[in-house]
DNA sequence: ATAAATAGTGCGTGACACTCATAATTGATG
DNA sequence: CATCAATTATGAGTGTCACGCACTATTTAT
C-alpha cells in the first residue's frame, strides 16, 4: 500500500504504541500511585485494549519497571549535561547538587516509583544498574577532582558518594515535608561539607567561601606562618 | 467466674489480642511485603477470624501504620539508652550513628514498610510525627554540643541532621546491596566529617582520632610547630 | 492470492480486601 | 443466679482488579 498514514514500517509502529503505552502509564502511575493505577485506565489513555498492554509488558510491575528505567536514564544524560563545562570541580559539584536536588523535587512522584518497585518486587537486578550508570556522573567528578589535587587523594569514594546523594535525598525529603526551606541553602551546605572534609590545602588557600571560624583555613594561614618564619631563620 | 485463663478483664484481653494481631501482621508484612500479605494470612497466625481483624483497624492501611508507629516509637527509646552516659559528643555521635544504621541494616525490612507507607497513603501526619520523635535524639546532642562549644555554634541544625540521618541511610542501602562494606568504616566516615565540619577547634587540640594523613590533624600539628617557633624566638 | 507471522481484542476468572447479618461473650443489675 | 444490654467475634458474601485466553485483524513473505 502506499497509504501515507501506513508509510511507517510495522517496527516504527510498535515502537510509537509502546512510547504511547510508557506516556499513558507514567501519567496514570504519577496521578495514582502503583496501587491506585488502573490497567484499564492506562489502555484507555494509551488509545488500546487492556489486554495489548500485556504483550508489551509480562505484569503490571514490569510496565512500571521500564517506565522508571527510561526516566533514570534520561535524567542521567540531563545530569551530564549539568555539569560538562564546569572545570573547578567545586563548581561542577555544586551545580550536580544542584540539578539532583532540584530533579528530586520536581520529579518526586517518578522518584518514589522507583522507590515503590524495590518494594513491590526486591531484588531488580535492572534498578541497581541504571541507579549505578546515574551515581557514576558523580565518580567520575571526585576522581577529577582527586587526580588535580584538590580533593583529598586518599578520600574513599563511596564514602564520599554516600555523603553526597544521602544528604541531598535526606533534605529533598524534608524540603517537601516543610515547605519552608530553601534549595540553595541545601547546595551551599553541600559544597561546605565537601570543602571540609575532602577538600586539600590547595583548595582552602586562597578561598574565600569558608565564613571566619573555619579550623581549616585558619591552620592553613598558620602554616603560611610557619613556613615564612622557617625561611627566616635560614 | 474464677477460671483463672479468664482472670483477665475484658480490656486486658481486647489489649492483648491487639498485640497478637500487631506481632501477626508484624511477620506477615514482613515476610511478604505490603502487597503480598494477606489479612487472611495473618487472622490465622493471630488466631482469630478474618473479620475480627477489622474491629481493630479500619483498613489494611492503617494496621501497616500501627505497626510502623509502635516500631519506631521502642527504636526512639533504645536509641536514647544508646547515647546515654557519652559525656563526650562525638563519643555520643558515634554511639547514635552506630546505632542508627545497625538498626537500619538489622530491621530495614519494617524500615521499607515505613518507606511504602508514604507511598501508599501519602500524607499521614502522624508518621511525620514519630519520626520527628526519632531525630529528636540526634537534635538534642547537637545542640548540646554547641552549647558546650565543640560543635560551631552557627552551624544550622536540620542541615547537620541532614548530613547525618541521610548519609547513614544511603550508606545502609549501599551496604545491604554491596555486601562487603563494614560498618564500622561507615560510622567512622560519618564521625570524620562531623568533626571536619562542624567541629571547632577546641575538639582538634588533643584528638587523636583522625589516622594519619588527614588534613586538619597535619595542619593542627602544623599549628603546634609555628606556636613553638613563635615562643622560641620571644 | 494465500499462507504465516505478528499484533490486537475484550470477556472471563480467580484472588483478595472489606462488609454485614448473626452469634458468642462479657459484666452489670435486681 | 438469671436476665439483659453492650461489646466483640465470626465467616460466608460482594465488588474490584490484574491478568489469561480464545479468537480476530493486520501486516509481511511466498
Amino acid at each position: 500500500m502506499t497509504d501515507p498514514a501506513s508509510s511507517l514500517t510495522r517496527r516504527q509502529k510498535v515502537e510509537e504504541r509502546e512510547q504511547a503505552i510508557l506516556d499513558a502509564a507514567l501519567s496514570v502511575f504519577v496521578e495514582h500511585g502503583y496501587r491506585g493505577a488502573r490497567i484499564a485506565e492506562i489502555a484507555r489513555r494509551a488509545g488500546i485494549a487492556e489486554g495489548t498492554i500485556y504483550i508489551y509488558y509480562k505484569t503490571k510491575v514490569d510496565l512500571m519497571n521500564a517506565i522508571v528505567a527510561r526516566f533514570w536514564t534520561d535524567l542521567t544524560i540531563d545530569a551530564r549535561d549539568a555539569v560538562r563545562g564546569k572545570d573547578d570541580t567545586f563548581e561542577a559539584l555544586r551545580a550536580l547538587a544542584h540539578f539532583h536536588i532540584t530533579a528530586l523535587i520536581e520529579r518526586i512522584d517518578v522518584i518514589e516509583l522507583t522507590q515503590t518497585l524495590r518494594t513491590v518486587k526486591p531484588s531488580r537486578e535492572d534498578v541497581r544498574q541504571y541507579m549505578r550508570s546515574y551515581v557514576a556522573v558523580f565518580d567520575d567528578l571526585f576522581s577529577r577532582g582527586q587526580d588535580r589535587g584538590l580533593l583529598q587523594a586518599d578520600a574513599i569514594l563511596w564514602m564520599a558518594r554516600d555523603v553526597f546523594y544521602g544528604t541531598l535525598e535526606y533534605s529533598a525529603r524534608t524540603v517537601l515535608l516543610n515547605a519552608k526551606r530553601d534549595l540553595d541553602s541545601v547546595v551551599e551546605n553541600m559544597v561546605y561539607v565537601f570543602l571540609s572534609t575532602y577538600g586539600t590545602p590547595a583548595v582552602h588557600i586562597g578561598s574565600d567561601q569558608l565564613p571566619g571560624g573555619d579550623v581549616t583555613d585558619r591552620l592553613e594561614r598558620a602554616v603560611a606562618k610557619v613556613e615564612q618564619l622557617l625561611k627566616d631563620r635560614e
